[in-house]
DNA sequence: GTGGTCTAGACCACC
DNA sequence: GTGGTCTAGACCACG
């Protein structure tokens, strides 16, 4: 099943859909100008609410990261793409701060913390990989098509 | 005033008295045996709710980190260091993995992930180090006073 | 290139048009006789879809400042210069209420108002004196085209 | 009837919400602390759904404005008096430069334009003048309350 | 009691 | 076709 999105996660499937899009940003998988998929097209594709899209595209209007054309859909920003990966850079950092001051808190040694990260960057199954490429990709095609 | 919660943190601060307690029964500044403050005091002490504060005890003693003595008070449960240990390192090893996948998503190269959580280790100032010794030296003066 | 419309303004691109045509009338840039870029033309310039244009002179049309001689093109009806100056009096009253009220519920004192009116009313650089004279101008060469 | 919001208007009810409590910062009718009337309080006084006033305050917290406690309500951020002095105040500015800008295009003279501003700064009945007032005893009353 | 999230479905304006 | 707005009602977590 091709359904991008964790409904089980207790982080908010409107939050997932902005990050991904942040995501897909900061990384260069989504450039200035790229079209987005519509609201109804990526709902159905992510099978939740149409509500629920708009708001996670709303929001990143607000963050300054989309733009909306009336009745032609929504864009990625001009020169975005630095500002977005800084935002990315600024939020990985202080969540990783946080994790590793639990981690020694808790008494585990640098080196198996530095363990885990390198085994969890090898892999590819979770949440924030393979959803951006959907999006990036469903942007592609929006955009030919 | 050393209020040890961050009220506006989106943690719930329930989930964060469990956590300190958590943290410092798997970092050996609580032990078996070791008696915490009442509810009335540390919800005085931390300036929330009551409610809140049962509300963490009771899920630690479901946990089984704790149990009651009628009119004694709450205290550790015995054996519970590395059980603790290990849902520490299972929360932690989570996060963990959350983050790097998220700075892997947003295009960041593992060896800054490292340097991060390296530069991080070496610092002192984090929400997980001084608040779980505050309970604990909040538990020690309940037990003696 | 010269587009005389703003696509990322909130301000309806059809309601962009309509506005330049009014205030070229209310100014005489624009006067009873003269002939309107057709549809295709102006769509073209503005870089817009044809049906936007259309709906634009539809509704001035409806509103009586233009007429259409089929196979002719668009012209300004005679005598409109008086009603439209009114539109656009009424207008510009009911906007400027507005922001005075606005202005006044933040608490910014009258002088202030004025003071910035003064100013802006000194600068040349604004949406509605440049936009209408490159339509002013489309309109005086296709009459000649 | 004491609602305090125009659903007749163009401009979104939410928004409307937003320019209340926006205003009512600047000018000091809200200070620091004060916390909001509840979002079903608020809904029912003005008689709209209260998803709407949610999206209102979720925005003003996304600017800054506001902060939520988890089951306690929603607060005015700490040291936003200047900030959206200065928010509210360029927005003012600049749509005042917008419709200065469309008098002078429409040929209207500078005394005109200062003289229906001086006439709008005297009444009181106009959409932002007694909403932010009736937010802020709302405000004023739950904190009593 | 508080706000947060999501759904379902409606109507609108714009292009 | 596009997004924007609003409603009604549900369920959840928090205090």
């Amino acid at each position: 099943m091709l359904s991008s999105v964790d409904i089980t996660s207790n982080v908010a499937v409107y939050a997932q859909i902005e990050n991904h899009v942040q995501f897909a940003i900061a990384s260069g998988r989504l450039v200035s100008g790229d079209q987005l998929p519509s609201v109804r097209e990526l709902s159905e594709r992510l099978n939740v609410n149409p509500n629920t899209v708009a708001k996670a595209y709303r929001d990143l209007e607000v963050m300054g990261l989309l733009y909306t054309r009336r009745g032609m859909g929504v864009f990625i920003e001009k020169g975005v793409e630095q500002k977005c990966r800084e935002n990315c850079y600024k939020r990985i950092g202080s969540r990783l701060h946080e994790v590793v001051a639990e981690a020694r808190s808790a008494g585990m040694p640098l080196d198996d913390i530095i363990d885990i990260a390198r085994k969890a960057y090898e892999l590819d199954s979770d949440p924030y990989v393979e959803t951006p490429n959907a999006i990036a990709s469903l942007a592609k095609q929006s955009a030919k098509g």
